[in-house]
DNA sequence: CGCCTGCTTGATCACAGTCAAAAACGGTGG
DNA sequence: CCACCGTTTTTGACTGTGATCAAGCAGGCG
């Protein structure tokens, strides 16, 4: 692991696990990330069924995918941290099932189209995009069993474990544990609960020692115990050597 | 649509949507598939934390990925019908984060490493994977809608209505309706819900008139009304034209 | 300072789970 | 053809997790 450089660059830090990249394609990704902008909380950067303008990177920030109920109900269904890239789909296909927005302040990177052909030019890249899709179907899977069985608690710590795994790879966790910088209901909407139940349940996790969630950082004070409550097996995040935590 | 050629060959008929296939691949998927062999229900093709023995094609019957808990308790996370393929990933990753099994009966193609081979080396036959893996994605952040954030009926609802569209587009919906050969533990392991409960949401459902469930045979007898309830819209299967219904 | 958003708490409700048992179904073999 | 057996479906009574409704509180920000 590389923390420092990978808070540099998180999205070489991230594509480089699988399979060192050639340096041809590490400056065409430097190239393409050099040109960001920031973007407030709660902008949309893809929309629903419409079209994408392009691709994005998420450079710093929480943003997440999402779908709509016609009742305005959320669910949340993936979330994109820095490294992560989304909209590939909704540009090849003109159109997108769900909606992309961010959930704090994010820095992004916006891909037009070109950028994206030169992206899947390169074999190796490509193979590490389609990498990446495999991890993102496995989360996904992973979401599921949390939202279909398991109980609040389990989803949240479960969840926990999931991002502390996937923000250390990019060198985001330091000693007193990483920034989470979304809300209680955001929470809610990625575990199918509501925002109350979600508050109990962080507050039935902070009694019994297992977290610290204060000023949009968490802090997970009893790993081992958090894991073990959620059943939580790094394997198919594939960030870690297969055995190693 | 083509529903007898379909029936004839699911894979054919669900990958040359994606953008007719030349007739080389049309004549190595006929090869491929022509040595297929039945499997009983309940048995597994791709089991959990292990390798995959090479990919499979389902040609017949209902299949299903699955997670297990610890606890006994299992989340199905995605249905394969015929056309449907499964295991390129634990084949080149030589693990699976889940595992696969069979609903009911299947006939089955196995795929062995050089076989998955010839498939990826045809440009036009990587593309429509990639298509049905982008579909494969939608319809997990369908399900994770559905588990997450509707409620009993309305999740079985939306099943049907997913069911319907997909069945259709490999010829397998027949006027009174499709088989639907898995029981309703099943249904309850693929909702989040327990059987009892969704033995009495299907009963409601019967009540309203919305379904015929019986003989592991659905007829759906009042369609408009049943997309309505699921607030169901077919565009994300895209094995539609975009508009058409 | 005041406002808005997000967090917290309390009281009550309901959807879905649990436990248990009976009925119906579908094979299988005699 | 029927008796038997395991599986699946159905029903009933009761429970509980998490939803709903409502109000108060804290804190960040203009």
């Amino acid at each position: 692991m590389r923390p420092l450089l990978a808070a540099a660059d998180p999205v070489l830090a991230k594509l480089d696990r699988f399979g060192p990249l050639p340096e041809a394609d590490r400056a065409l990704l430097r190239a393409i990330t050099a040109d960001s902008r920031w973007v407030t909380a709660t902008s949309d950067l893809i929309r629903q069924d419409e079209p994408a303008d392009g691709a994005f990177l998420v450079l710093d920030g929480f943003a997440c995918r999402y779908k709509l109920r016609k009742t305005g109900m959320r669910q949340i269904t993936a979330y994109l941290i820095p490294g992560d890239i989304c909209g590939l789909d909704a540009a090849a296909l003109a159109w997108s099932d769900h909606a992309v927005g961010t959930l704090s302040a994010c820095r992004v990177a916006r891909l037009a189209p070109e950028a994206i052909e030169l992206l899947l030019a390169s074999r190796s890249l490509a193979a590490a995009l389609q990498m990446s899709r495999r991890i993102d179907a496995a989360v996904a899977r992973a979401w599921l069993v949390s939202v279909g069985r398991r109980s609040a608690i389990e989803r949240l710590a479960h969840l926990f474990c999931e991002l502390h795994v996937r923000l250390r790879a990019v060198g985001l966790v330091s000693e007193d544990g990483f920034s989470l910088p979304i809300t209680q209901i955001d929470l809610a909407d990625t575990t199918g609960l509501t925002s109350v139940h979600v508050n109990r349940s962080l507050q039935d996790m902070r009694r019994e020692g297992l977290i610290e969630l204060r000023k949009r950082r968490l802090r997970i004070l009893d790993l081992p115990r958090l894991r073990a409550l959620a059943e939580f097996d790094p394997a198919y995040l594939q960030l870690i050597g297969r055995d190693a935590a």
